[in-house]
DNA sequence: CGTCTCATTGACACCCTTCAAACGAAGTGG
DNA sequence: CCACTTCGTTTGAAGGGTGTCAATGAGACG
């Protein structure tokens, strides 16, 4: 990896220490702001004003068909950034998954910063491509992939983003998990049974999901 | 749209006079080089030295299973960039679709006139926006929406990228069409004729397609 | 005209979805 | 402390959409 190119994926809340006025790492202030379980953080259509960046619990930007389909885009955990659009306008909604809070960070003082700083712009360029390689790792997941080698898939990303040795306590319901995966609740919901029953994992409690043959599962994730 | 996250997307063909050497718009000396159909730009896992911007022809970029199974993330039309990636190593492979000719800018070159210059920095992340923001259309596609659902937007992206009238001529194979749309090439085959059979398209041959019902193909779409 | 490649069509199988019911954990009120 | 409710998860049975396998058809090219 290029230095340059890496992430600081540090959760800022460590290193928070003024609240609501303090910089990000990104440079720029930003204000704290705390939601509840499944509140909406932003709607798809309106201006898309600020950034975000993650300080503890769990978010989702997704999309959503007329008759109620919907495709979570990506989960957001604590160090993450996210919010970065093309438009004016959002065109993915967030909320928030699990209680959390959030620094949001104008996007205009943010571009007026980038247009100084040639660090602030690389950074949030580094932020872009990092999600657009993750959404090309999502779309071969989704395109290619059958329902056991996408939740091993996603058991393993969930083990390497969360911190914790063993084990995972998941931080989302089976229906994000579903929606997020591009199945049904019930498939996940089997699939897990399945895998338990091959001894990959282990499910002491259902948000809760020990890792037991982490090699089984990478070769199932492929 | 901000004006200032707006992409050049005029083909480059039309403004070039100089062959090798010529600045990009981007503003940075590339190299002109052909491909024939099916040659290879680049592979998963090499250095990933450069950008390019298409003169002519259709390039695919894509990630491959080790059963073969292929998901195809984008196809890049004259006037496209493809190649910016987080890494220093590819982690997707590129191929021409058709023969064609394009431009290589020498990542460094763009990344020492990115830190010089804010346009240069900012049009790269403007692009980078607009890969991630089609990425996220994709994966909506590819884990919540049926086979005449994925066919129909994918005509509709054609038409709409493709400059002609009332008519697409498609650049790719039925093959590529389904690695694009996680599809099989049989079920793209038979979602084309019910289409047809249905009034929405017309196939005076396998290549060319009709609009024949523009807004019934959008309400398909979702 | 023969060959090669790609596209279309058909028959059948299977993975995942759909619909439905049972189960379990957490919270509330008696 | 225990019914009762609610919400989320698991499990079962059945159906459908897409994949698989195989054969036929259609252009392109020599």
């Amino acid at each position: 990896m290029h230095a340059e190119l890496s992430i600081d994926r540090r959760p800022w809340t460590q290193v928070d220490r003024a609240g609501a006025g303090a910089a990000d790492p990104l440079g720029v202030d930003g204000v704290k702001t705390t939601y509840v379980r499944n509140e909406e953080i932003y709607g798809e259509g309106e201006p898309s004003a600020f950034v975000y960046r993650v300080l503890s619990g769990v978010a989702r930007t997704y999309r959503i068909l007329a008759d109620g389909r919907r495709q979570i885009s990506e989960f957001f955990l604590p160090g993450d950034v996210f919010g970065l659009e093309a438009g004016i306008d959002h065109s993915l909604s967030a909320e928030a998954v699990s209680d959390c809070v959030l620094v949001a960070i104008r996007r205009s003082h943010l571009a007026e910063r980038a247009g100084r700083d040639n660090g602030t712009a690389h950074k949030l360029w580094s932020l872009t491509l990092h999600h657009l390689g993750r959404s090309e790792e999502h779309m071969l997941l989704l395109g290619r992939k059958n329902a056991a080698e996408r939740v091993a898939w996603f058991l393993l990303d969930m083990a390497k983003r969360i911190p914790a040795q063993g084990q995972v306590d998941l931080p989302m319901s089976r229906q994000d998990i579903a929606d997020y995966l591009g199945l049904t609740i019930e498939t996940v919901s089997r699939t897990m049974t399945q895998l338990q029953d091959d001894d990959l994992i282990a499910l002491p409690s259902c948000r809760r999901v020990m890792l037991s043959d982490r090699t089984g599962l990478a070769d199932l994730a492929a």
